[in-house]
DNA sequence: CGGCGCTGTCGAAACGTTTCGTGTAATGCT
DNA sequence: AGCATTACACGAAACGTTTCGACAGCGCCG
């Protein structure tokens, strides 16, 4: 039996006798055979390996989309790693240079950043079929799946206005990337429909992380006109404002109205249960993962399509009636 | 300019001139040239990726975990890959052949039972340096890295006990779990320590599920007799308890003390922050990371030693001195 | 001054697959 | 019966590394 044989009755990838496949079977069966991916790999030139890079697998967020995409992988013969850039481009750069050592067979990337600039230097970096989730990177004709994230912020800063408030606080991320950009701008919009004035001071910037947005949060509290509510653009720093409430001995919706972007398996557990709107996590890393395996299977090139996704409101208890 | 003498420039594995040195990392430089890892793969018999199985990425015990695995794994030039087995044999089975398949270097496994039977097959599959962390599983030659789980219960129900409490309920885990049997002990030893009957009617079997213990508890309290405390030994199922509380209009800790095992993130910003006995998850990753990686790097067998971590407990709000 | 050991370089082999062209026996067709 | 076709099996080559033995030049020592 020659290996050719073999390998031919393993992969059906020429005409074999069931005599032969029968034998093979066994063989396998009894030596514990496992294919060795190195060789196919070396072979083939492709791996079967799927890189994920998110911001910090810690974030639930982050964590829901790579089991998802961990599953569909698994089911379609994938391996998925996941890796963490917490927000450090030197870290990016190395897990890129490790993903295209392995010669991965595709990429989903959650940018940290969205500037031309770090734009330019990831399609250096990355010669493999890549998809963009949740965040749209400048001109690179990668394909996107993300939040309607102007309608985000607009819905929950509507409900903010429709329960009487006037003075709404919006937490923002990292100015200059897209979602931020786009989730301010959703803020904004808001107030421009309801035809109400906003105030700079207002935007309070962020950086995605609790410790930063509990301290904008304690000091804009502590000023002269603090706000009634806030928008903020993330859960981590929805988190981050929750602490720095309450580090000044204030609660929502008490003292602030609070709606985040972003459910949580957690958030109805929260004091007070957080009202979010939803981003339909699922079906975006599900639509990812589908498009990121068809341009593989297809060989097909990124076509830099943007696919959108919608929020939803969810009310819970960190929202409440203006009074007075 | 051999293939073999730029090799041994790259990896210094022979003696070079300089000058060779030199030119070999300016090609480097301008062909964007990075080694093809499979190929390394294939020739060295050994890849630089780390398996790590866990139950479920999701849960924020294992996200740290894995996050913590990543950054030791990466700075050693090892890549990670986590899976979820979501206590599911069959997918533990694929994943652990597609890990075979790719020649892992190293396993980390939280396992999800610990039976004898589920031993032996982990053993037949596994055939690389393998650290189990969290879990002791039955008669295996495995390194393990661990926590005092009795001391953790013991801990949470002496806190209870303290506060008064005699009728205090335990939410278990899957029995034959090493994990909830030692969990269950240390609950059992309080009792026995501070001279009080334990009743068995007490005793919630939960499968480390939000909706089972969420369910279980909501039984308890609906029953004849229901208890004054609660030690839950797993942090998903903590949060089961609160939602199964929250059920039937009751709180914590008013109607129920709750102490949970597994510190976490946000279980200060639960309603009501969460009294809990914190398990030191960083030290043991680390140290978990760093066992494999000397017994990969020496090449040194399994030496079957079991290292293990003290938990401290962390008084926060959802525990209350029993009124009356 | 001839052999020895050292330094630096080279070529070939091997790792485990897949692919492709070739060979061969059997089958179908005229 | 003879030829074309098909079905199946085979061997060799190639993928990109690392490793190992060979070898050339060179200084050193006896």
């Amino acid at each position: 039996m020659a290996i050719s044989t073999a390998s031919a009755a393993l992969n059906r990838s020429a005409p074999v006798s069931d005599d032969v496949i029968a034998k093979v079977a066994e063989a396998v069966r009894e030596l514990g055979y496992v294919p060795h991916g190195a060789a196919q790999s070396l072979r083939s030139g492709q791996s079967r390996l799927i890189g994920l890079i998110v911001p910090n697998i810690t974030n639930p967020h982050f964590a829901a989309v790579a089991r998802i995409i961990e599953n569909v992988c698994l089911n379609a013969g994938y391996l998925s790693m996941v890796f963490s850039t917490g927000q450090d481009s030197e870290r990016e750069d190395q897990i890129l240079r490790m993903l295209r050592q392995q010669r991965v067979a595709g990429l989903i990337i959650i940018p940290t950043r969205s500037d031309a600039e770090h734009g330019r230097r990831l399609r250096a970096e990355i010669h493999v079929p890549t998809v963009l989730l949740d965040m749209y990177v400048e001109g690179l004709g990668y394909d996107v799946v993300k939040l309607d994230n102007v309608a985000a912020t607009r819905l929950a800063t509507e409900h903010l206005i429709g329960l009487g408030h006037r003075r709404i606080a919006v937490l923002t991320g990292i100015p200059g990337l897209a979602t931020s950009i786009d989730r301010l701008e959703g803020y904004l919009d808001a107030h421009r429909r309801a035809g109400l004035a906003v105030d700079e001071h207002l935007q309070l910037k962020g950086d995605y992380e609790q410790a930063t947005s509990a301290q904008s949060v304690r000091e804009i509290m502590r000023g002269a006109a603090p706000p009634t509510a806030l928008v903020s653009i993330s859960n981590m720093m929805t988190l981050g404002a929750l602490h720095g409430l309450r580090d000044l001995g204030l609660g929502a919706p008490k003292h602030l109205s609070i709606v985040g972007i972003d459910d949580f398996d957690f958030a109805d557990l929260i004091d007070p249960p957080l009202t979010v709107v939803r981003v339909p996590l699922a079906p975006m890393a599900e639509r990812s993962i589908g498009i990121l395996l068809e341009m593989i299977g297809m060989k097909r090139p990124a076509r830099g399509t943007v696919e959108i996704f919608q929020p939803e409101l969810v009310v819970r208890g960190s929202t409440a009636r203006l009074r007075g």
